[in-house]
RNA sequence: GCCGAUGUGGUGGAAUGGCAGACACAGCAGACUCAAAAUCUGCCGCAGCAAUGUGUGCGGGUUCAAGUCCCGCCAUCGGCACCA
């Protein structure tokens, strides 16, 4: 009989949503394990190859560990607010709402066709009212707790896209959307107090097990660093120049300041500047420049020396002289800097250019040359002189400083707070109002949802305003406060905000009167394994980790961490090896995959065609071999004969089970296929296998290929389904083989082989690997040193 | 510049310090076929007719034994970046 994928798969995708078999309920006689995809945006191009390599490793380990005994929730959803559904509605007048609902169908009707084993009853929309209505819950609640809150701030704003964006949504400069340039503009816009939480998403990140790279990307972003504050005084002013260091014992070697061109002090100051026509003049340009072209330009320093006013080093009383220049951002730190052009490249270059002196505190370099960033013996430094351990010098300083009372120590970090508004339409309405009286007055929990209006013209305004703020009905309210005449926020949340709490609504997603009940949250949560990509590592997973630690912080949610563990997915390549793309031409539709091939082929070829964490180019011969394979499993069927295990292959069986179920945990899913092809490969050369042998092989292979399994264990009457067999256990004593062949070495190369009993001791090997004729031709008329067994492995005879 | 990862056949990739290249793709040869496709069998790192030699980015080291551990480089990819 031929293997006819396409009825087969229909069949069994059938009977799992007839019978909800993967529907899952709160069931306390079981342990529980929380297994997370990242959900799609549904575009209007459909399932990628990206999205399939992404949802079945997943998938393959939600199979497994249902077999083993886990209630397994493996959910899946929408990210469906977003930039894309209404451009596209601008582009069509197709109301994003229309559009979107046809998107989640097809993505749908897709995934079912892969099969995958996700509870649809539990399916959640991020732009339905019954989910926003408790992301705008979760946002009153940091409104509450002082961590929504406005400010007027430089913000970076797309031309093209009309929006103020988030540092991480424009990073390099360029919109993370339409790649248009942002520019700098002072707005009063929402922020999410996120820094307040740099220290308490440190904790977490060490506590939870995420891969290296993952987790120092999170760090890196976050940017912490410590350090000391030192206060300046001002000559000719009562000013004093607060400033963050990270090198306090560089403190000798300072001989200038440098400010940021927006400095406040300058303004406080601009009586006894004798040159603020220069410094506005300089201030003009910088403000021309976005922060993107300031960043760049790497090595020509420019700046302007501030007349009339200095600074006095507090640790040596010298006067010294300040510039403003746009290498000193204000975003960070104080905005004001000491330089120490002996030992910082930066300082040392403006230093050159502006012919100020250079002092070395630190010895080992030639700072006439560059400026000396190593370690070496502290000189020119007072009470540090002499001192050659960095860490000790900083810390002597730091006495210094703090005994005098001129400075302390600091940190800083790099993260900034969440832009957290958008002028666009197809978001989750910011739920506040603005009473003249009582100003910013939250929506009543009691009135949430606030609903998304309806609109006809989904074009931003001109003036950089949502396209709601159009809406007399929607803008005109009463302050539940007072009760008089008060205005609605019109704009609303970014993409970002339905996603960063998605995974919490899963474990109870009908609750319409909380977002979870405590009693789900208490049992599912931790997400146990959380995989998806990359790119989402730095924002969307900390953006969550950030709101499910506040959650914790208020009481919501009984774990500080929201996910324990993290797996990044490698890149799906086209063909040729490029990224895939439209443009490009060499995109591959998983649906087209499915007909030529059938989903449990694209299925096992995702997770066989490279090491899952590492991008690998899509191979359509590749694709072909594990059609191959399942052809092959197949065929079984045709020659299988009554019985157990057989002898020869008791421990061929038991170290793939071994095998497989330790590569599914560990996502090495390409060594499990493999074990598998090289097992059939085994049974196929014996030219038989037993019923129970199939059996077991089917079990093994059914997380991968689920409806071909199904089916050859329903065929085959081995009794009710194979997504209700148990997983098969190994015996350890039993991976082993009776007999093996060892390989004899003389002085580490390899010079013949020898067959040997496993429970053979190490003299009785040696001496039958002496007895060898090679190798005693090898070991003639020489002195043997040393003689070493590897049990099962080789025998190793060192000869002088 | 800083942080992280990775470097193995023609290709994707295997290998608790213990026989490098499992498994698969491609390729070559053969069987079946009028023929082709499909399928099956065998071969398949490089050099060499062979014996053999050589081989995991490069240079050292540790060890009976190194792709794997240590030191120093190089290259590629990813993240951050005038961050004080």
């Amino acid at each position: 009989m031929k293997y006819d994928f396409s009825a087969i798969e229909a069949k069994w995708q059938k009977f799992w949503e007839d019978n909800k078999t993967f529907e899952v309920k709160i069931d306390r006689s079981k342990p529980k394990y929380y297994a997370l995809v990242e959900f799609p945006y549904p575009s209007g191009a459909g399932l990628h190859v990206g999205h399939i390599k992404a949802y079945t490793g997943l998938e393959a380990l939600s199979r497994k560990k249902r077999l083993e005994g886990y209630n397994v929730l493996f959910p899946m959803g929408f990210d469906a607010f977003g930039l894309p559904a209404e451009n596209y509605a601008i582009k069509t007048g197709v109301h994003p709402r229309v559009s979107t609902d046809r998107n989640i169908a097809h993505f749908s009707e897709q995934m079912k066709k892969v099969g995958y084993s996700f509870d649809w009853s539990r399916v959640i929309d991020t732009s339905s009212e019954e989910y926003y209505k408790w992301t705008q819950w979760i946002f009153l609640k940091m409104f509450e707790n002082g961590l929504a809150f406005r400010d007027t701030a430089l913000v970076n704003y797309c031309p093209s896209c009309k929006v103020v964006l988030s540092n991480e949504d424009s990073q390099g400069g360029k919109c993370d959307v339409c790649h248009s340039d942002i520019v700098q503009l002072p707005k009063e816009v929402w922020y999410l107090r996120i820094t307040a939480y740099c220290e308490k998403l440190l904790e977490g990140i060490a506590r939870v097990d995420y891969p290296p790279y993952v987790k120092a990307q999170q760090e890196n972003w976050i940017g912490k660093s410590t350090g000391a504050f030192v206060n300046f005084e001002l000559k000719g002013s009562d000013e004093k120049l607060r400033i963050y260091t990270t090198r306090p014992d560089t403190l000798y070697g300072v001989t200038f300041m440098v400010i940021a061109p927006e400095h406040p002090v300058i303004d406080r100051s601009a009586n006894v500047i004798k040159n603020m026509s220069e410094v506005e003049a300089y201030r003009a340009e910088c403000a021309k420049k976005t922060e993107f072209e300031r960043t760049q330009l790497v090595k020509d320093k420019t700046g302007v020396k501030l007349e009339g006013i200095s600074a006095i080093n507090p640790v040596n009383g010298k006067e010294i002289p300040i510039y403003i220049s746009d290498y000193v951002m204000m975003g960070y730190g104080t905005g004001a800097i000491m330089a120490v052009p002996a030992h910082d490249q930066r300082d040392w270059e403006f230093a050159k250019k502006f012919g100020i002196d250079i002092i070395e505190v630190i010895k080992g370099g030639d700072i006439t040359k560059e400026a000396y960033t190593g370690d070496g013996e502290m000189v020119n430094s007072g009470v540090l002189d002499g001192m050659t351990n960095k860490k000790d010098s900083i810390e002597k300083m730091l006495g210094f400083l703090e005994e005098k009372g001129i400075g302390e120590k600091g940190v800083q970090y790099r993260m900034k707070d969440w832009a957290f508004n958008r002028q666009r339409y197809w978001g989750e309405p910011i739920p506040i109002i603005h009473c003249p009286h009582c100003g910013l007055v939250g929506v009543p929990y009691d009135e949430l949802p606030l609903r998304l209006p309806d609109v006809k013209n989904f074009e931003p305004g001109t003036d950089g305003e949502s396209p709601l703020a159009r809406i007399e009905e929607f803008v005109n309210c009463k302050c539940p406060k007072c009760g008089g005449d008060a205005k609605r926020e019109t704009d609303t949340m970014p993409q970002w905000a339905g996603s960063s709490w998605y995974y919490l609504r899963y474990v109870d997603p009908h609750n319409d009167k909380e977002f979870a009940s405590k009693e789900a949250k208490e049992y599912w949560l931790p997400v146990d394994w959380y995989n998806g990509g990359n790119e989402h590592v730095t924002r969307h997973m900390i953006y969550s980790q950030f709101w499910h630690r506040f959650l914790y912080d208020i009481g919501e949610v009984n774990t500080p961490e929201p996910y324990m563990k993290r797996t990044c997915i490698g890149l799906v390549l086209g063909p040729d090896g490029d990224k895939m793309s439209k443009s490009k031409g060499n995109v591959v539709d998983p649906l087209d995959v499915i007909k030529v091939y059938g989903a449990d082929t694209l299925r096992t070829y995702v997770l066989f065609m490279g090491d899952y964490e590492k991008a690998a180019p899509w191979s359509e011969s590749s694709v072909t071999g594990c059609k191959r394979f399942l052809d092959r499993v197949w065929g079984l069927q045709d020659i299988v004969v009554d019985g157990d295990y057989r002898p020869e292959f008791v421990s061929k069986m038991h170290k793939t089970i071994k095998k497989v179920t330790s590569d599914i945990d560990t996502i090495k899913y390409n060594t499990a296929i493999a074990a598998l092809m090289t097992l059939i490969n085994d049974f196929t050369a014996s030219g038989k296998i037993t019923k129970a042998e199939l059996r077991d092989f089917c079990i093994l292979l059914y997380p991968f290929a689920p409806h071909i399994t199904e089916e050859i264990y329903q065929a085959q009457g081995f009794g009710g389904y194979i997504h209700d067999a148990k997983w098969p256990k190994y015996d350890e004593a039993l991976c082993r083989d009776d007999e093996v062949e060892v390989a004899v070495q003389v002085n580490g190369k390899i010079k013949d082989k020898l067959n040997v009993s496993t429970t053979a001791e190490q003299d009785e090997v040696i001496e039958a690997a002496k007895a060898l004729e090679r190798i005693k031709a090898e070991i003639e008329g020489r002195q043997i040193v040393k003689a070493i067994y590897v049990k099962g492995r080789l025998v190793n005879i060192v000869v002088k």
